[in-house]
DNA sequence: GCCAACGTTGGC
DNA sequence: GCCAACGTTGGC
């Protein structure tokens, strides 16, 4: 099993978004980097992921979800309508994968960017870089450990 | 709202 | 294949 931290805006899917429907799937699409989306076609069934919310008032991990579905075409980028809507793909050829998640944990507190920027443990964590705009990232085991340790302290 | 950092595009 | 221009991300 893999671990992994995807970023979110609260607004448009946080955690809260999740625990209204734990038992429910929510497909993680939209993702339009070359980067992420090489990570997302490598998460399997059952991998654990931070969910990282951005551009919000609570910068920072605010929980734990799962992948129930592997790497699927992401529809979105065959529908004109939508803003993730690429021409170049088709469904011969797709361009951009999608995943299934599912709510697992939310964290008491958010466990605050400041804070994981402060651990010389977290330091190779592509999140903490400066200028990281890479929104799917692996988490090594020992990262996810010390996250979740942070998280308890919330 | 600002702006630095970054990824992508496209002319050459 | 280089690189300037552009658009986007995301913290502040």
């Amino acid at each position: 099993m893999a671990y992994w931290l995807v970023k979110s805006e609260p607004d448009e899917c946080g955690i809260d978004d999740f625990a209204a429907k734990p038992d429910d799937t929510i497909p993680w699409d939209g993702v339009r980097n070359y980067q992420a989306r090489n990570f997302l076609a490598k998460m399997a069934p059952g991998d654990e992921v931070f969910l990282y919310h951005s551009s919000c008032k609570q910068i920072g991990v605010a929980g734990v979800i799962r992948v129930v579905l592997a790497a699927y075409p992401d529809p979105l980028q065959f529908d004109p309508d939508s803003s993730y809507y690429d021409a170049r793909s088709s469904p011969e050829k797709p361009r951009w994968q999608a995943v299934d998640m599912q709510f697992v944990e939310k964290f008491r507190g958010v466990v605050p960017l400041q804070t994981l920027k402060s651990q010389p443990e977290l330091s190779e964590l592509p999140l903490v870089r400066r200028g990281a705009r890479l929104s799917v990232m692996p988490v090594s085991d020992s990262e996810w450990r010390h996250i979740l340790s942070l998280a308890a302290r919330q």
